[in-house]
DNA sequence: GGTAAATTGTCCCGAACGGTAATATTGGTT
DNA sequence: AACCAATATTACCGTTCGGGACAATTTACC
């Protein structure tokens, strides 16, 4: 089951929800996806300046897969 | 029927397709997500540093739906 | 209450973004 | 294929801010 996501609010709960799943911390998620603390505390809080490709690639490091289609 | 999105190229095919199917021009499109030609053309062409929100506000616009969940 | 984890401040470099104008690309027509 | 018009890309400039490292502070959890 897919959560909709409209926000980078949307965005950075889903990747925050997915990451304490996988019993990861912020500093090991960060260093597994290649980017800076910050900006995976950043990104989970929503904010939306975030780049897109650092943050599809959390995403992806967490297994998550988005799927895009019309409304 | 959904497109997967792994990379900033993957979301940027999915929003020019649909915008074109919309019969929008960039200019257009920005003018109405309130962001600048600029902006659109190097989101579309999937530059990784794109912001989510303004991305995001651009697949609203265009009546896109992301959702995400688990691989 | 003590410890791990997360947020936030500071410093700083590099780059995103907007507007505008010039250039390039694309598409339709004959 | 050549042409033209419409659309898209890009260079330039200025302003603004993202985000890295590190440290300090706050929050969460046991």
């Amino acid at each position: 089951m897919g959560t909709t996501v409209r926000t980078s609010e949307d965005l950075g709960k889903v990747i925050r929800q997915r990451r304490k799943a996988a019993k990861l911390t912020q500093k090991k998620a960060a260093a597994l996806a290649g980017i800076g603390v910050r900006f995976l505390s950043e990104l989970e809080r929503g904010k939306p300046t975030s780049q897109i490709g650092k943050a599809l690639k959390v995403a992806q490091l967490l297994g998550l897969e988005i799927q895009i289609h019309e409304r």
